[in-house]
DNA sequence: GAGTGGTCTAGACCACACA
DNA sequence: GTGTGGTCTAGACCACTCT
């Protein structure tokens, strides 16, 4: 059993917090381990000699500092680490798709586990402004969208929406649910359009409601955007890939030359 | 004045969503504007007629999500967005560095900001396995390390600390508060190591309560952590810098190799 | 002093998980 | 059914900001 202090009402930390900073330094001492559950309320309540109110709001700045997790009827918990998935700067490399798998495939079995993919949904859009300019594109064009989802051991870790240029994807399979052997950039290629280069824009925000359902995300779980933006060899771009990855679960590589 | 509904008890949203709701759509839509304020928790109360404790949950969901600051004695404000930097790919090509300066400097002066440095520490000390394994280096080498603060504006916009093998690092300006023109990197070319390709690791997370502090960062405001690795022409890593940044104030771009 | 958010109390009823 | 967290009420006093 979890040994804790007692509430100084002269401290000039509020109880709430002396009680969070508590508990907080259980975890980080790993005295609570993670999956490990936390004190009821009640419990606290009881052993601090505050209301209730009081004990769930230490409990409340846990879980906005993203420690813990409450789970109705259940207790709340210590937060369970994600594996972190490492994504070289050579994921995109011709010879990854030579046996015909995606990125995504090959990263995760390289991490070793088990990738998944679904909520593929496929449809023919006018461009946004923003896909407009990296695509060189005008609002009377049409493009292709690829929209779906990754999962690693059945836990969603990406969403991840293409859009390619109708003009390539027609006569393709990119506009079929299942793009076939090598995923969209095989595809392209198939098209005549060799690839050259990737750009990726990253950047780090909170998500939005619908991306905290889409990917099962705790509170405080931060999330990385990543577009990408495929060039083929006569620099025209060919594609681009909005992705949004649940943060804890990704480390991204690059290398950047000094010339 | 800011028109409001009225919450539904027969809504299967608690009360405290709807009213969150309900503001959250009134800043999106930008009829609260950044930095403007928000309804009391007093006129909360009295418009939706709910007891304070569910006005101040609403308000705190907005919190969480970052929408919003309150400030004691002051009110709730819509939260300004930070103008976004961009790091281009070639940031720390060779020809930025031609006439003395800084990447940082060299960044900002493009983003049209002020920028400065401050905090500026420089020790002497073991490598943690962590730069151990980067620098390739024992725990029985030594590395200097230089930490510093730089800002934007005279907004603290990122921490960074740089470890450099001692072995290169002595008998140059490196360990002195002032690296000179064109800063470490021509310091470490100066001792000849030609600077050849950079690696960096690119992950998001919450701030630790002290990085919340060095980059005075409001709730809900997750940071970018970027440890670059050095290499000179012979392949031997040079420097690791490891920097957090505020994430809403950057925007980081790679190229890869399609081949 | 008036208005604001910060913290706290002592209750209440509900929804959910588990045995 | 018992224990858990989720939500809500109706008060209270405090610290801070602004006029």
């Amino acid at each position: 059993m979890l040994q804790l202090g007692t509430v100084d009402r002269s401290d000039d930390r509020p109880p709430y917090k002396q009680i969070a900073d508590e508990l907080r330094s259980a975890i980080d001492l790993g005295r609570l381990a993670p999956g490990e559950k936390l004190p009821s309320e009640a419990d606290l309540v009881e052993h601090y000699k505050v209301s209730r109110m009081t004990a769930r709001q230490a409990i409340q700045e846990l879980r906005s500092e993203g420690l813990v997790d409450a789970e109705q009827g259940r207790g709340v918990f210590v937060r369970k680490v994600a594996p972190i998935r490492r994504l070289a700067s050579d994921r995109f490399a011709r010879r990854h798709r030579q046996d015909g798998k995606a990125a995504f495939i090959i990263e995760a079995e390289k991490s070793g586990v088990q990738p998944s993919v679904d909520q593929i949904r496929v449809s023919r859009e006018s461009p946004s402004s923003f896909i407009q300019e990296r695509l060189r594109l005008t609002a009377s064009d049409s493009v292709v969208v690829r929209a779906r989802r990754y999962l690693a051991n059945d836990i969603p870790v990406e969403t991840a929406v293409s859009y390619i240029p109708a003009e390539i994807a027609d006569g393709t399979a990119i506009a079929e649910l299942n793009t076939g052997p090598g995923g969209i950039y095989a595809r392209i290629e198939d098209a005549g359009h060799i690839l050259d280069h990737f750009t990726e824009e990253v950047s780090a925000r909170m998500p939005t409601p619908e991306e905290r359902k889409d990917l099962q995300l705790g509170a405080s779980v931060p999330v990385l955007r990543v577009v990408r933006t495929a060039y083929d060899t006569t620099g025209r771009p060919v594609e681009v890939c909005d992705t949004i990855k649940a943060a804890p679960a990704y480390l991204l590589e690059y290398e950047l030359p000094a010339r």
